[in-house]
DNA sequence: TGTACATCAGTGAACGCGCGTTCACTGATGTAC
DNA sequence: TGTACATCAGTGAACGCGCGTTCACTGATGTAC
């Protein structure tokens, strides 16, 4: 049953449209099967409606299609994060960027789990570790540590490791939370806004060493 | 290249040894690729240095195998969970468990990500939830996180939340820094023992509302 | 305006591969008489 | 003690499958004259 629609062939110059239905059509298909041994170039070819062959003409190979289609979700995470406001206090703009890292999770699971969660050579290369890194978003969340440390209100044995440590012990928090909520979901979860109360009240009380404003 | 050596043919009663011998070369060949999906039925056959047919006499499927070494593995982390030592005093019984997990999960990161970072339908039916929310590692947790509750030393917005929110959220501390650590050992970490200070101070304090002992 | 032609998006058939699994079998091992 | 026989651990060949990828091709599209 193939899933195709009748095709019109692209005109010269429209050879990008096939190209964009391919990558939506590889992260759907990622999405649905929650499963990225079922994103084959044959199920891509067969979703869009073009036989697998012609996939090749815009993708060298499989690797670097379910990389674009990885990439484009780090945008996404990136924006999540790079959108959320930012407050005068830092200690603020990290739980507000806490926060809309541990929804984006939740909300692109199969995505988040190929970003954080597979296997380190599953992307070509050594790209994908750039990829992160460089994103403006982790910049974002590192230029934020510094701010809190600035203030003076963090806790002398924390502020000792210096904004890098800080800023990858907040990314181990929030990821942990995140990635157990997409691997157990059957595990006795509390309400998630709770649990994510509860998380962000604890880092911010280990960090500052007193409770938090509200 | 068959990596068989010459085998002597199993007697009689002796037929748990092939099967032994399987699930260790099994999981050996995880341990090495690296890869779940390069452990198949034939590389496994090789490995031990027999026909992949003779696997089916001891195994039903591939599932079934692989569920095995995996639930070998969640034995391994219970064990290493259950023989730290406990102490008079519960939060340094759960900084010693914290450690405990996060050794583990670096010395047998294969392992690791098959129990608790790959999809939940990697394993055979709803058995692995339930195999690993019935360990006796969790009940330990759950047990300490009862007994610090008890010491009225916990700050009370943490101690709302009860027993199960606690240990999941220390589960969820550990298990995100674990988890980056394998999957993302590129990343600009410093040394693992300031880390996991780190962690484990920030949490502490978190919890407690006061500096750590030491 | 009309026709010959170059371009190039997409096709259809085929390749070789490794996989999980099945089947009828072989032949060493241990046992019954 | 010797022989016929049942057991059953492991074999060898084969199955059908879906995969990534290649190749020579077709035929609609746009352009040059």
């Amino acid at each position: 049953m193939s899933a195709a629609a009748a095709r019109k062939r692209a005109a010269r110059g429209e050879g990008d449209q096939l190209r964009e239905e391919i990558l939506t059509a590889a992260e759907k298909l990622l999405i649905e099967t929650a499963s990225e041994d079922a994103v084959s170039i044959r199920a891509v070819a067969d979703a869009v409606g073009v036989t697998a062959p012609s996939i090749y003409r815009h993708f060298p190979d499989k690797s670097h299609l379910l990389f674009e289609v990885c990439s484009r979700s780090f945008t996404g995470l990136d924006r999540a994060i790079t959108d959320t406001a930012v407050s005068d206090d830092p200690f603020e703009t990290l739980d507000a960027i806490a926060r809309a890292y541990v929804r984006f999770g939740l909300e692109h699971p199969e995505h988040y789990r190929i970003m954080f969660m597979s296997r380190v050579d599953a992307t070509p290369a050594d790209f994908a570790e750039q990829l992160l890194m460089s994103t403006s978003g982790f910049g974002r969340v590192y230029e934020t540590c510094e701010r809190a440390l600035a203030t003076g209100r963090v806790r002398p044995t924390v502020a000792a490791g210096g904004a890098t440590a800080m800023a990858l012990l907040l990314w181990a928090q929030v990821h942990g939370l995140t990635s157990l909520l997409i691997s157990k979901p059957a595990a006795p979860w509390p309400d998630l806004d709770d649990m994510l109360r509860l998380l962000l009240d604890v880092t911010h009380g280990g960090i500052t060493g007193t409770d938090p404003p509200e």
